[in-house]
Formats: structure tokens, C-alpha cells, sequence
RNA sequence: GGCGGCAUAGCCAAGCGGUAAGGCACGGGUCUGCAACACCCUUAUCACCGGUUCGAUUCCGGUUGCCGCCUCCA
């Protein structure tokens, strides 16, 4: 069964075939970096980060691009706030940017290219676009020549007749057309730029995504992914800048994702709600984040709100205590028991819906059941009088496996008991073999104080961080 | 005005023609020295009104209510 894609530009989805066999190129349109990330910025990065580890599960060959907005009106105006340098700030809010997503279990792309790298290349690319009419220069600033582009609006299916103009689209005496967008801006005194035909300035927006996919993917990519507000008019017009430059098409299939809102509002900067990923990732588990976002198709909006995270919490929690109990059965058990195909088989039938699920868009919530169905069968089969390893083994490898495909480690974090607690715990065995239980719950009472929970199984004590 | 999305149990969320996955929370039970973990049981006429169909949560039309894009925006 092939990958099925929602595709923005037939609004259908289409069987995933790639332009080359056992590859795919992917583009994701980056951050413009002059703030911290929020996790509305963290959504794209870790649906699409899930698709990529997805391709690869399936052995697909995956090449990864995603951008760096360095330069651009927000930017200028933060740093000239701050007093600090474009470069400057822009390496910082990189860096932290990286330091995020990583946190999020996101693995960093294949590259990250940045616009103040590609500053000729863009410049070569407008020239191209004028001299083949798609652009004119006007004043300093270059245009695109939207109704010279006949596909204009194919992907956010606009009629460019029908797009409003907006108050803040101004009727500027020095574009043709309302709708025709900056390619080049000229600076204004003391901006930061770069010398070009048409006079010191800097690169518009859109330009940027056509020429570093085209530079880093080639003419024609797989799949370019973005938020759902993307659509109109940022991926419309790398559209119309590439497939001019080129006349091939630019992107096959086009992924974009919903929003988030925050305790049921739009996150926004007049409702001051918004949630940096600097912030949020210090009071709550970064896993359950990204557990949390992957239990909503990346489609379809999620709400944020503390109880929402909470019971993802929770959810987590219980595929990882049967991760631990399996292993703990591993460790403890003698290697008996028989039914193994049958159990093995189980675990198979989980695999297979798995990728049912993921294979259908990548749906995750549906995936993160399939994960749920195989934690129940591992505490049904830990329920058995007796285990065989090679079973424990498959289950506690699938599990791995699986969550590996939605970017949670189960590892536990090489945090090792100290010797105390472990003395504790000993001591707390001998206690109960004694029936003295007051000072066996004294024991557990104080450990629990310390956060580490106990367990008595038919195995033995086993332990986990509460 | 144009384009689009959503409405499923207390909450979250899949399903999208054959009478409803999964998770969280709640209640009852089993296991346990007591717990914890876990297991078992219990919980939905799928916003409303029409239509198509042998049959609709699922398709079509309409109504209501939310939401997004059309302007920087993930």
C-alpha cells in the first residue's frame, strides 16, 4: 500500500509516487527568526519532522530542506529595537530555534539554508524572471507580474478576479497591479543591503522559498509542506516564481497543517496568549508536547489548554510504564511459556494498522491507537504466569520502533538509582518478607517523597520516576 | 463578497455507505499485606431539517453555530 497525501492542489488524496524511485524531496518553509519559536511554529516542524521519519520507516531516502527567513521587515525592526545587529540576531534566535526543536525530538534538517546566503542566487533568478516579463522593476523595487502567470491562484483555488483587496494592499502608483508582489525591495536609509542591478536592497518574501528549493532540490521537488496560512499568498507565489523561471511544475504535492489555538482562542499577539516552545518546554515533558500535537491529525486545529496536555500526560504515560514493564519482565523472567506465533502475530496485526493509519495521510491519531492496542496486549501477555523473551523482546521493539516513527524515545534517561534508594528498596523486600509492613510503607512513603514510585510484581520490586 | 474547514460520549479524538476505533476522566469488580501498575465490566440514536439509497454519522440540498484564508502570520 502506497503513502496516500492530502494534496492542497487537488484538494483530493493521491497516491504518494515520488519523482525518483525510492526518493523524496521535501521542503518545509522555515521560520523567520526574530523571536523564539511558538508552538504554533513548533506544529509544522513536528508534523512534518513525523512525515520524514515516516518516509524513512517505509525506506524511502529522504532529503530534507528547510529555511531560515533571515532578513525581512520584522527582523530589521526587532534588531533596530534591541539595538543589535541583523546578523547578530538573527544567530541567536537560530540557535535557539535549534535548541527547541531538538528538545521536541525533531532532527534537523538535511540543510537549513539562509536567505543573506543566497543573496546572488536571488538576484540571478529576478533577472531571469524579467527578462522573460514575469517582472519589471518599478522605483527600485521589483514586481511580479501576477496576471502575466496563467496558473495564478491554482493553488489556493482563487480567481484572481475574485481576490479582495484589501485596505492594506495599497493601489500603489508604482505596481501595475494590486496583486503583483515585491521580488526585490529597495532599502530604505540604513537598512541593511545588498547591491543589486536595480539599486542597494533586499530580497521580498516569497522569492527566497523558489530559489533555495530550486538550489538545494532542483526544478521540481516532492512534497512542500508549510503552515495552512501559507497557501495564499506565500506558496501561490513561489508557484508562480518557479514554474515562470522554469515552466515545470515546482512542488507535486502540496501538505500544509492546521493551527492552534489556546484555551480555545487564536493565539495572538493582542490576546497576549502566546506559548513560546522556550517556555512551555521547561514546565511540561517536550515528549508529551509532541504526543500531544500527533493525537490530532496534522490537518485538522488542535486546542492547547493545561488539561488537554495533562491527559496527553497521562496517555503517554501509560504506553511508557508498559514499555518499563516489559523490560522489567525481560530482566526478571525465566524464559518460558509457549503461544509465542500466536502472540507474535498479535503484535504483527498492531504493525500492520500502524501503517495503515500513517499510510493514510500520515494519520497519527489513528497511529498513536494502533500503539495504544499493543500496549494493551503487552499488559494482557505480562499478565501470562509465563513469558518467553523472544516475545518481550518483540513487543518492547516495536514499541520503540513505532514511537521512534512519531519522534518519542521510550529510553529511560540513564538517571540510575542512587545507592541509597537502591538500599532502601532491599531493605523494604526484607521488611515485607518479614510482614513488617509499617516499615515497608515507611520506606515507600519516603522514596515516593523523592519521586520514585514502587511496584510489587510476582518479579519483584520495580521502580519508575513519578 | 470569494475560497475553505469544523460540529461524534463528561473531555480529547478517529471513522466517512452496512447500525460507532483509541485515549483521558468517572463508577463497579479482580489482583495486592495495603498500594501502585494492570486486567474485566459499564458509558453515544454521530448539531438540526429534508433528499438519494435496501441501508447514512458517512453522499446531496438546506438551516444553525463555531473557525480559517483572501493583509505580516505556522
Amino acid at each position: 500500500m502506497s503513502i496516500q497525501i492530502y494534496n492542497t492542489l487537488t484538494r483530493k488524496k493521491e497516491p504518494f509516487i515520488p519523482l525518483e524511485e525510492g526518493k523524496v524531496k521535501i521542503y518545509v518553509c522555515g521560520p523567520t527568526v526574530y523571536n523564539y519559536i511558538h508552538i504554533g511554529n513548533a506544529r509544522p516542524v513536528i508534523a512534518f519532522d513525523t512525515v520524514r521519519r515516516y518516509f524513512a520507516y517505509k525506506g524511502y531516502d529522504v532529503t530534507y530542506i528547510s529555511n531560515f527567513t533571515d532578513v525581512d521587515d520584522k527582523i530589521i525592526q526587532a534588531a533596530n529595537e534591541l539595538g543589535e545587529e541583523v546578523g547578530e540576531l538573527t544567530d541567536r534566535f537560530i540557535d535557539a530555534y535549534f535548541e527547541d526543536i531538538l528538545a521536541l525530538g525533531c532532527t534537523k534538517a538535511d540543510a537549513h539554508p539562509r536567505v543573506t546566503d543566497h543573496i546572488d542566487d536571488i538576484i540571478q533568478f529576478i533577472s531571469v524572471l524579467i527578462d522573460k516579463g514575469y517582472a519589471y522593476e518599478s522605483e527600485g523595487d521589483v514586481y511580479y507580474r501576477t496576471r502575466k502567470f496563467e496558473g495564478y491562484g491554482k493553488l489556493s483555488h482563487q480567481s484572481i478576479d475574485e481576490l479582495r483587496v484589501g485596505a492594506r494592499i495599497e493601489e500603489s502608483e508604482i505596481k501595475e497591479n494590486a496583486l503583483d508582489f515585491a521580488l526585490w525591495k529597495s532599502a530604505k536609509e540604513g537598512e541593511i543591503s545588498w547591491e543589486s542591478p536595480w539599486g542597494a536592497g533586499r530580497p521580498g518574501w516569497h522569492i527566497e522559498c523558489s530559489v533555495m528549493a530550486r538550489e538545494h532540490l532542483g526544478d521540481t521537488i516532492d512534497i512542500h509542506a508549510g503552515g495552512q496560512d501559507l497557501t495564499f499568498p506565500h506558496h501561490e507565489n513561489e508557484i508562480a516564481q518557479s514554474e515562470a523561471m522554469t515552466g515545470k511544475m515546482f512542488a507535486r504535492y502540496w501538505m500544509h497543517n492546521g493551527y492552534i489555538n489556546i484555551e480555545n482562542e487564536k493565539m495572538s499577539k493582542s490576546l497576549g496568549n502566546f506559548v513560546l516552545v522556550n517556555d512551555i518546554r521547561k514546565q511540561v515533558d517536550p515528549k508529551v508536547l509532541r504526543f500531544f500535537m500527533l493525537s490530532v491529525h496534522y490537518r485538522h486545529p488542535v486546542n492547547f489548554s493545561q488539561d488537554l496536555v495533562e491527559s496527553a500526560a497521562n496517555g503517554l504515560d501509560r504506553i511508557q510504564t508498559a514499555y518499563n514493564n516489559l523490560k522489567h519482565r525481560l530482566s526478571t523472567s525465566a524464559d518460558l511459556g509457549d503461544q509465542k506465533d500466536i502472540w507474535m502475530h498479535k503484535v504483527d496485526e498492531q504493525i500492520t494498522a500502524f501503517e495503515q493509519a500513517m499510510d493514510d495521510d500520515f494519520n497519527t491519531a489513528n497511529g498513536i491507537a494502533a500503539i495504544f492496542e499493543l500496549v494493551k496486549l503487552a499488559n494482557v501477555y505480562l499478565l501470562e504466569k509465563n513469558t518467553q523473551a523472544e516475545v518481550l523482546t518483540y513487543f518492547i521493539e516495536t514499541l520503540e520502533r513505532l514511537m521512534d516513527v512519531l519522534g518519542i524515545s521510550l529510553e529511560s534517561e540513564t538517571d540510575l538509582l542512587d545507592q541509597d534508594i537502591e538500599a532502601l528498596i532491599e531493605e523494604r523486600l526484607d521488611a515485607r518478607k518479614n510482614r513488617n509492613f509499617a516499615r515497608a510503607d515507611e520506606i515507600r512513603d519516603e522514596l515516593k517523597a523523592k519521586g520514585i514510585l514502587l511496584e510489587d510484581t510476582a518479579q519483584g520490586t520495580r521502580w519508575k520516576r513519578g
